[in-house]
DNA sequence: GTCTATAGGTGGATAGAC
DNA sequence: GTCTATCCACCTATAGAC
């Protein structure tokens, strides 16, 4: 029935995913659906409401990629495949990971709150499967904290590094950098024997 | 003689520093100073060169602080050092870090080419320290520059994890945590037995 | 439901008086 | 060397005609 809500929602979409947040406006929306400005706001409220379904968007996609991970049969191959799905996501939507996931906090509270809800469960089912891993063997002793700490630092390091352009490497060979690193990560995690 | 030219300089460093890249205006760097917007054009040829200037005057810091730590006695601690120039750039100038290593590439080169230069040099020193650790069988045989990413990453990740707030710690406990972390990643590259 | 017109704000930068 | 006045571009958002 009401298509050119679903246009103007597509149009900030990819106004976003082009530009980034500040590409976003309500007059290049506006141009790119074909109205003017005010039109736009006989089907969003304002602007915030416009920015909140492209977040909403990107972390329903972040979630459906992660929750298969868990299907997983061992815990280190959930973790493993935890970072996949980081990874791919990463890759797929660059610009809500650098938005969502590189952006400082800034005094005032600008990190959404569902972002950090979405951010806290991450980081818990990580702590989880590391757990499991020191009790199983597949790990040695150490505090399950921590170590996921260094997991999830290096998983986030890499990316990072790599979506600032300071690897200077395609999306190609970084997925195969990325694969021998974290790789190389888990298997120092091993019990060791002195 | 010229001490507004340099009043000019410090309000818009000092702009830049509690607002982020924009924050800084020429009206608002005007107001703070006690002029006009326009008077500023007479020391300043443009925005660029006062912008220019700031990241100049954060590379410098930064610098200043990466020196010493190359003078330390072995390689392992060379690199321990590095990481904590590294993290305490990342304390003092937190904007600047933000601006100068958590901001996306983008289309359009937007990140400076100093910056790039700076940056490389330092990659450059790690991959060297991690040889030397690899020569003298501080760390087991592997592939240096493998290492040095390693290495890289998970410092890095420590640190814009904690800057975008997602550590849920202060500074005191963050540096506790990042000690903690890279020491135990550092002890885990030692030769194994296995 | 969309339009025009407009209010009211941000910003960079220049011309010409003083 | 600094001022006022101004131009230009951009933005969000509303009022009221159609």
């Amino acid at each position: 029935m009401n298509e050119l809500k679903e246009r103007i929602a597509a149009a900030a979409h990819e106004l976003f995913t082009e530009h980034g947040p500040e590409g976003v406006s309500m007059r290049k929306i506006a141009q790119q659906v074909g109205v003017t400005a005010p039109a736009i706001y006989r089907h969003y409220k304002d602007k915030g409401e416009l920015l909140d379904g492209i977040i909403n968007d990107g972390l329903e996609k972040l979630q459906s990629r992660l929750a298969p991970a868990l299907e997983a049969a061992t815990p280190l191959e959930r973790l493993r495949r935890m970072g996949d799905a980081y990874l791919d996501f990463a890759i797929e939507q660059p610009t809500f990971f650098d938005y969502a996931f590189m952006t400082p906090k800034r005094s005032s509270g600008s990190i959404s709150e569902e972002l950090q809800r979405h951010d806290r469960r991450i980081f818990r089912h990580a702590i989880e499967q590391v757990t499991h891993c020191i009790h199983d063997g597949t790990f040695g002793p150490s505090d399950p904290i921590e170590v996921a700490i260094r997991v999830w630092s290096t998983v986030h390091g890499l990316i990072t590094l790599f979506r600032t352009g300071r690897l200077g490497l395609g999306d190609d060979q970084f997925r195969e950098t990325y694969r021998r690193t974290v790789d190389q990560m888990l298997a120092d995690l091993r019990p060791r024997n002195d």
